[in-house]
DNA sequence: TCGAGCAAATCAGTTCTCCTAATGAGTAAT
DNA sequence: ATTACTCATTAGGAGAACTGATTTGCTCGA
């Protein structure tokens, strides 16, 4: 069997960023998680990781971390079936990425009865688009909600739904910007506002209406604040159609571009030998993730 | 992350059926083995042994070794992938139980191709019927081939077709007991040839046949052995049609009721977390069985 | 009822793993 | 340069875990 305190400690250094902060979780001096990671590439042979800020693990150390979390899933299982095995630990949290429009939208509706149910503890880590993936293939996460539909090796991708997105600004913007009517040609000269480096969702639209090259863009990391930008005029943007629906209903923010929606589709990715608690997660999700989303069109 | 020493030394316990054997193929002392499993049992906080000859792991310890079981699967995967993680022991074999009757006919057909080209060795334990299913839900198996339809709990059940049996004796045994024709009353009053204890095939055949109650058989723990019996015309026996092809037509056995075969269906029970190279394995026996067995009809 | 034979538990002593603490070295920002 | 930060290295020591010897407990057979 191999030496799970090794692979334990890889996992925490790459999961808390840092040796020292890895330590502090395990309950260690920072020199002893130097002197595991030492071990343990002297064990496998070749490094793990690579020292950087943060430490970024190897192709080895990938595929460490991701057994290790799937060793954790299935440990999962059994500290449910066996009282008085709990470690005496903090009790373990399931790790998920997710992006930061489902988390504002849909997210807790679907999952939260199950969370009470299994009195299950969730930690969740937003990630922009397709980040998440690489989480995943790192082994730092049990699962994910991103857009991609290719699953990662030992991992199943599941269709959610799609997020139905609309274009939007307020009354104001659209007065002093398009005051002939909203055109692609037009739309890309107006300021627009970006979630993220990684969000590439306008620049997707933009490119569907036919317009290409760049264009100028806020940048703001927050759902809410990304709403209340465009409500203040400072840009147009995609919104889920969920979260802007008593904006829409108040006048506050208008459509730019009717019936041009925009529905990208969402996958639940999770490992394959994942246990029973992440295959019942799975089923739940797939039978109520579908009430926030719109059915998928390919 | 659970300490998998302790849980080795306990996998190690039951699979050995001992403490001393375990201790040599951990390579330490009975002292130690002893210790471990008694530091596991204060972890748990209730017996995992009840310690009789052989020691049998109580339910808790079945829940563990199943765990157990399943990780080793894992980490098989993960072998496959880092080279030089091979842990220096000896190059651990996949644990599976099945039937004699399978083993003397259609298994090594059908695995035969998989096990050179992965490289993959077998430990094969041989199990009456469906005692097989004990090991699995014990945990001591990594798969099983057994009659039972219903899978242990974490484990898939795959139908792979059925074995067909015919019940044959030797020409001297049929003139001798029944000069007017087989009946099935007369059936009964022949000597059998039964398999072990746990051979119910036999019965349920002539319960099949309306036969209630006893019978004589001798009993021979060998499929070579029962054919010799056979051919001998110590008694009658069910046997695999695909065993007795050369004694049929040499005609050293004959059948005594044509038309009235038995067939059985077999099922491959497989844990569902068991990895990729296990996941490989049941593809290809789903494909291969079938060359040795018939089609199954319910 | 009593030993013989065997398996596991216990105990004392020792080994050696693994941790801590202090220090050193490399890198990036000030 | 200096400071701040992170990780590596080293020596030394605590204690976990092993070994070997012995005891306990059980099962048979006489």
């Amino acid at each position: 069997m191999l030496d799970y305190k090794l692979l334990a400690a890889l996992a925490a250094v790459v999961e808390q960023a840092g040796f020292e902060r890895a330590a502090q979780v395990l309950g260690l001096s920072q020199s002893a998680v130097s002197q595991r990671i030492k071990l343990l590439e002297a064990r496998v042979g070749q490094p793990v990781l690579v020292r950087a800020l943060p430490p970024v693990p190897t192709e080895i150390g990938r595929r460490l971390l991701n057994h290790v979390q799937q060793v954790r899933l299935l440990e999962r299982d059994i500290q449910a079936q066996v009282p008085g095995l709990d470690e005496g630990g903090p009790p373990e949290r399931l790790r998920i990425a997710l992006n930061a429009d489902s988390l504002a939208t849909w997210w807790a509706q679907a999952v939260g009865g199950f969370c009470t149910e299994q009195g299950l503890l969730l930690e969740l880590l937003v990630e922009d688009q397709d980040v998440g993936l690489k989480r995943m293939r790192a082994g730092e996460v049990a699962a994910c909600v991103c857009g991609s539909e290719r699953p990662v090796a030992g991992a199943r991708a599941l269709l959610l739904g799609s997020m139905r997105y609309r274009a939007l600004a307020s009354p104001g913007f659209i007065a002093r910007y398009f005051p002939r009517g909203v055109t692609a040609a037009e739309l890309a000269q107006a300021p627009a506002i970006v979630f993220g480096p990684d969000d590439l969702l306008q620049h997707r639209y933009l490119s569907a209406l036919g317009v290409e090259g760049g264009f100028a863009y806020h940048l703001c990391p927050s759902s809410e604040g990304f709403v209340r930008l465009a409500e203040a005029g400072l840009g147009w943007g995609l919104m889920p159609e969920l979260q802007v629906q008593e904006e829409l209903a108040a006048g506050r923010l208008c459509e730019l571009l009717p019936e041009r929606p925009l529905d990208v589709p969402l996958y639940w990715h999770h490992w394959r030998s994942g246990g029973e608690l992440l295959g019942a997660l799975t089923q739940h999700l797939q039978r109520h993730a579908a009430a926030g989303l719109v059915a998928a069109k390919r």
